[in-house]
DNA sequence: GCCTAGGTTCAAAAATTATTGAAACATAGG
DNA sequence: CCTATGTTTCAATAATTTTTGAACCTAGGC
């Protein structure tokens, strides 16, 4: 099972072409694939991810479009969601443009970095509107049990926000 | 601004229609909506437990469709999964065979079972495949920086189904 | 048994999200 | 200031997910 695909036709290697993945590496980011779709992480990203964390040296651009057979469009995306969250950083090596990239040290780290950018701009923008529904819900004379709730919501939330910023140091 | 829609024409409501909701309303919905979006939870599945949780009694089938202006299908599946992650609970009021709904005590809770649905089969499913992975990179001579990640992927990944069980009971 | 209120199922349609790739952009080096 | 390399952008397409609604069950009253 080895279709020579299009490489070894000419000399040497103008345009490389790379191994696709080891099922071994399949595995891990079927794993991280899964993990992040919890999260609403798309594919593309979490096999990226998957891909340098598995890899000995940081990648570059086309090693990381080369192994995963993905276009250049996704691993651009992909590299900015990852740079954004702070869950890789690169090495650029001097004397190249080129960007290398490795996962951050702490995926602890880079989790909840994650977490905390879905979750706290919902409750951030929530705080006013909710304080609101409570309001509302008195003046409209709701039972007391539907009160308490949105109380318990209210709280909930304040805390949530309050807390938050403790988690700005990541835990190595 | 109040289309008196197709209500009030006839005698008896024999088909009765149901008001939109309340701006109040609707806010909580959205909230409910978004926080539901990062775990990947339906809009659909989302209002229909805002609407039970800011209601003072429980909704049965033909309200939450009607208010939500939501079809048959959607508010079916929409119970089943609700329900099926204990959010929800039915009152069934005897010599009725409709049931009437509404969210169970603690949203905590619900939120607790929800996330141990979604995460447990995965890191389940993933543990020997975890293991395999690691084996396999340690055979191919993998660098020890990367032996050692994987090394606490898995190590996270027991400690993590350990503490599973210790979720269980629904801290009320 | 038969009828019907009350709900479920599921294939098709609609809506949403992710991916692609070609064109545009940026910058280092000459 | 040119050029080649490395990367980003974004409109178009593809893939996936959600919603709809009509056909189909099912339990209980008669």
């Amino acid at each position: 099972m080895k279709p020579p695909s299009e490489k070894s036709a000419g000399r040497r290697p103008s345009r490389p072409s790379f191994e696709p993945l080891q099922p071994h590496e399949v595995e891990l980011a079927d794993f991280f694939v899964r993990m992040a779709s919890i999260l609403g992480v798309p594919r593309s990203v979490a096999e990226i991810y998957a891909l340098l964390y598995i890899s000995s040296h940081p990648l570059d651009f086309d090693h990381i479009q080369g192994r995963l057979g993905m276009s250049k469009g996704s691993v651009s995306q992909g590299l900015k969601f990852l740079r954004g969250h702070e869950m890789i950083l690169s090495v650029k090596e001097q004397g190249s443009r080129r960007e290398r990239w490795q996962p951050t040290p702490s995926l602890a780290a880079s989790l909840v970095a994650l977490l905390r950018s879905q979750v706290l701009p919902a409750l951030e923008q929530a705080q006013p509107g909710l304080q609101r529904v409570l309001a509302e819900t008195y003046r409209f004379g709701g039972q007391p049990e539907v009160i308490e709730r949105l109380t318990r919501l209210n709280r909930w939330n304040s805390r949530a926000l309050e807390l938050a910023p403790l988690l700005l140091p990541p835990p190595a």
